[in-house]
RNA sequence: GGCGGCGUAGCCAAGAGGCAAGGCAGGGGUCUGCAAAACCCCCAUACGCCGGUUCGAAUCCGGCCGCCGCCUCCA
């Protein structure tokens, strides 16, 4: 079975079909950069990192373009309100961004177009629009007439004449229509602008996703994605004027809408609302592999909530997943195994399968990551077997682990552990002196550029010594401090493991 | 008023006509010097409520209740 996505235009699951075999050209609507994005945001980026990561596993040549909006009548407030000009404040944000989209391991767009370097082609575009009678001119404002795009309110579903009959702003009584939109805005006092064919202006909100969309990947393009939120009247608009523009339709073939993500308290999460978590707040509590197992444990147009609870409940799954690497690596390592096939080499393949399945359906990630899970449960019952003794059902092992770490991977989890953070380390080394002035027979050497995992490694062999000689006060003592340091220390057939707990709640 | 969504175990969350995935938490075991991890067993006769269609319904139809989103800020 091939791919099928949700296409919020016809409303219904289609096969995944593209205008070129093999080929995906792919925008997703990025922020605006009034403000430091949030975990809503992240859910998004993160999605549709998903969704790319999945088209490149399936051998698609993906093309993903993602814009950043500089321009928008919510920067230009704060930037009259701070003082500084709108470019540095985009700058600002535009860098944020990208280091928590770095951190959370959203794989780089292609282009970030940013909306005020592709204002000649929005000039162009309106210039279009006006000669063909879509879009008019008023006191330096133009407006798109909705009323001659006769499939105007097809993604949204509603017609021109419901729309109005809600409108719950007041009319400009200088449009023909009240559901026209701003292409261009005539600058007023104080704002930035541009020279255009009807005066000092800047552009309205929507052009900028045309203009974008039709400068890097064409005039029609595959998928097209965003929050729910953008849907309407964004997306409505911008399908309006590309295609009155090009005469192509369908402008994108895939509508791509994520469900919005709920605050721990109430029903909305938003930046002017003040009740939105920080990613940079959520990636001080965080590993960035919980919030992208969270996050992608609930089907995308399936809105969440992010809560404490749900969050940690993730990081503990994501132990569950480590482990399963880590005893598969302590297997393969251990006892090179000869055995090149065998049961885990088939669950390999069925979870493959299996996985493929899963995100085939309109990419659903939750029973991906429920095939993830079967997986690790069975490498999990052969490693133990194996460290007993029992090698057999630990055949094709390799296959198994590649398979767990290479589907992870298409969710772009890196399921390893991070890297020891600096107090631990720091911590670690102390107790390194500690326990060597405790019992320096057990604990030999002394001073030393030791980093450190060389430290840990010394403290385990030497609490194994400890534990031969029965000094289990020694031993447990060991365990304990490396404890608190946030190093859990296991104790298995072959001998001693260590790992990091996991960051997954600091609320303490 | 129009359009749309949601309601599944203590929590998170799949499933969309064939007899309730997965994770977390919890209980009982195995293993361990003790732990930890792992493994085994248990944990929704039940999917908001009431009807209907069907051999069979969380899944389809009708009605009702509750919650939410959008209808020119928004991922």
């Amino acid at each position: 079975m091939g791919l099928e996505m949700h296409n919020s235009l016809s409303r219904r699951r289609e096969p995944f079909v593209t205008l070129v075999p093999g080929s995906v050209s792919m925008y997703v609507c990025g922020p605006n950069l009034y403000g430091p994005a949030h975990v809503g945001h992240a859910l998004s980026y993160i999605f549709f990192d998903v969704v790319r990561r999945y088209l490149e596993y399936k051998g698609f040549q993906v093309r993903h373009v993602q814009n950043f909006t500089d321009i928008e009548d919510r920067i230009v407030a704060r930037a009259q309100e701070e003082g500084r000009s709108i470019f540095a404040i985009a700058q600002e944000y535009i860098e944020r961004f990208l280091r928590e989209m770095d951190a959370l391991r959203v794989q780089r767009a292609h282009h970030y177009p940013r909306a005020t370097e592709v204002i000649p082609k929005m000039i162009e575009i309106i210039l279009g629009l006006i000669a063909r009678g879509y879009a008019y001119e008023v006191d330096g404002d133009v407006y798109f007439r909705v009323t001659s795009f006769s499939r105007y309110g097809l993604l949204s579903g509603r017609s021109l004449d419901q729309m109005q009959a809600g409108a719950r702003i007041e009319v400009d009584e200088r449009k023909e229509h009240p559901m026209d939109f701003a292409l261009w805005k005539a600058s007023r006092s104080g704002e930035p602008s541009w020279e255009s064919p009807w005066g000092p202006g800047r552009p309205g909100w929507h052009i900028e996703c045309s203009a974008m969309s039709m400068q890097f990947l064409g005039e029609q393009i595959d998928l097209h994605g965003g929050g729910d939120d953008v849907r309407f009247p964004h997306h409505e608009n911008e399908i309006a004027q590309s295609e009155a523009y090009t005469g192509k339709a369908p402008f994108a073939r895939f509508w791509v809408h994520n469900a919005l993500m709920k605050p721990p308290v109430g029903d909305e999460m938003h930046r002017h609302l003040g009740n939105f978590v920080a990613i940079r707040d959520a990636l001080a509590r965080y590993e960035p592999d919980v919030i992208r197992l969270f996050v992608l444990s609930a089907h995308y147009r399936t809105p969440s909530r992010w809560t404490d609870e749900a969050v940690d409940a993730a990081g503990r799954g994501l132990d569950r997943l480590r482990a399963a690497l880590a005893n598969a690596d302590t297997v393969l390592g251990s006892d090179p195994l000869p055995l090149q096939d065998g049961p885990l080499a088939t669950k390999a393949s069925e979870s493959r399968t299996a996985f493929e399945r899963a995100m085939d359906d309109d990419f659903g990630t939750p029973a991906a990551i429920a095939v993830l899970f079967d997986l690790a449960a069975e490498i999990n019952r052969a490693s133990g077997s194996a460290m007993g003794g029992n090698v057999e059902p630990a055949g094709g092992m390799v296959h198994a682990a590649a398979a767990l770490r290479t589907l992870a991977g298409v969710l772009g989890l890196r399921v390893v552990p991070d890297a020891i953070p600096p107090g631990a380390a720091a911590a670690v080394l102390q107790i390194l002196d500690e326990m060597r002035a405790a019992d320096p027979a057990l604990f030999p050497g002394e001073g030393g550029q030791h980093n450190a995992g060389e430290a840990i490694a010394l403290l385990l062999s030497g609490r194994g010594r400890a534990r031969e000689a029965r000094r289990f006060d020694l031993a447990d003592r060991v365990r304990a401090r490396l404890g608190e340091a946030g190093i859990v220390v296991e104790d298995l057939p072959g001998g001693s493991r260590w790992r990091l707990v996991s960051r997954r709640d600091a609320r303490a």
